[in-house]
DNA sequence: AACAAACACAACCGCAGTCAA
DNA sequence: TTTGACTGCGGTTGTGTTTGT
């Protein structure tokens, strides 16, 4: 009963593939098609398991593929439709002519996911944490909430440290300087702050990114909740990576972080920076076509 | 210049649904 | 109808490269 195994583990090379395997691979797609991985491998001369073969063919060196940098519309689909998705990257892909799963899954996973999280935005809910929060505290006792919060803002606390360790010394609203410890970040420092958990509890934004943290929770509000693009992050313009504003491309780019200006006080109104344009028209598309999509 | 840490990406692993014997 | 390979998918790991100290 059943089918022949579709190769023979011990007999079966693993790891990097060479350029001559590449070579044979694709000269042998290239007359014969993919009809059947078990037979490829070893009608192509190779010593590798089929589902490798596939891998390698489907990832790497189909002729349609794109193998250069995400644009900035690549990235905004794909954050927009991870945030009602989920982790379906094969049909995230999908809408990507030339990106295969793994490579928006790869991408997904070393940059945008710390993007939404420098931003303070949490890239699984695609929620504000201070937003999150709230919600979870609502739902707690009063004794939980005080443990939940400083749980949470410990957690915080290390991944800001992190980011404003390594990647900026400057602080919008001129909190910190440079060399200055993160931990004197009165939001890093929340554990001692007596009012954070209240803050938690009320769903109110942290002290120095309030104008941006109530923009999107207003949204939130108005619009009772997701998909993001309902409210496009609206002004949640956070500092990620080298200190440029994400999607700066479309934006108006002085109002970035530059010169560390101090951004309270500036126009909450929502910014139209690429991805959180929430005139954005992705959501044009019909819900069955993201299911089945076109590929 | 040397080493360590962080990053980026290719590849592997295992699961679930489908389909052929 | 049952069994087990095939296929597609998402999660995870391994490794080469880059960056920082």
């Amino acid at each position: 009963m059943g089918r022949i195994p579709c190769c023979e583990k011990d007999n079966v090379k693993k790891g990097q593939w060479t350029p001559e395997e590449d070579n044979k691979l694709s000269s042998y797609i290239a007359q014969h098609g993919t009809r059947n991985w078990r037979l490829i491998p070893k009608k192509a001369g190779l010593q590798r398991c089929g589902k490798s073969c596939r891998l390698r063919w489907t990832n790497y060196l189909r002729p349609d593929l794109k193998h250069g940098e995400f644009s900035e519309a690549e990235e905004q689909t794909i954050v927009k439709l991870h945030a009602v998705l989920g982790n379906r990257w094969s049909v995230i892909a999908a809408q990507l002519p030339g990106r295969t799963d793994n490579d928006v899954k790869n991408y997904w996973n070393t940059k945008l996911k710390k993007k939404l999280s420098g931003m303070g935005i949490d890239p699984v809910t695609h929620k504000p944490f201070s937003h999150l929060m709230a919600e979870i505290a609502t739902a707690l006792p009063p004794p939980h909430v005080a443990n939940l919060a400083e749980a949470a803002l410990g957690c915080f606390k290390d991944e800001m440290l992190h980011l404003l360790t390594k990647k900026r010394v400057e602080i919008v609203g001129g909190g910190l300087q440079p060399q200055q410890p993160a931990i004197q970040n009165p939001n890093a420092n929340s554990s001692h702050d007596p009012s954070a958990g209240d803050r938690i509890r009320l769903g109110l934004p942290r002290a120095g990114e309030e104008q941006e943290f109530m923009v999107a929770t207003d949204f939130l509000g108005n619009c009772g909740g997701y998909p993001p693009t309902e409210f496009g992050y609206g002004g949640v313009s956070g500092f990620v990576d080298d200190g440029e504003e994400w999607g700066s491309g479309t934006a108006g780019d002085g109002g970035g972080e530059e010169g560390g200006g101090n951004r309270v006080g500036e126009d909450p109104k929502v910014e139209k920076s690429g991805l959180f344009d929430p005139d954005c028209v992705l959501w044009d598309l019909p819900a069955d076509d993201l299911l089945n999509p076109v590929v």
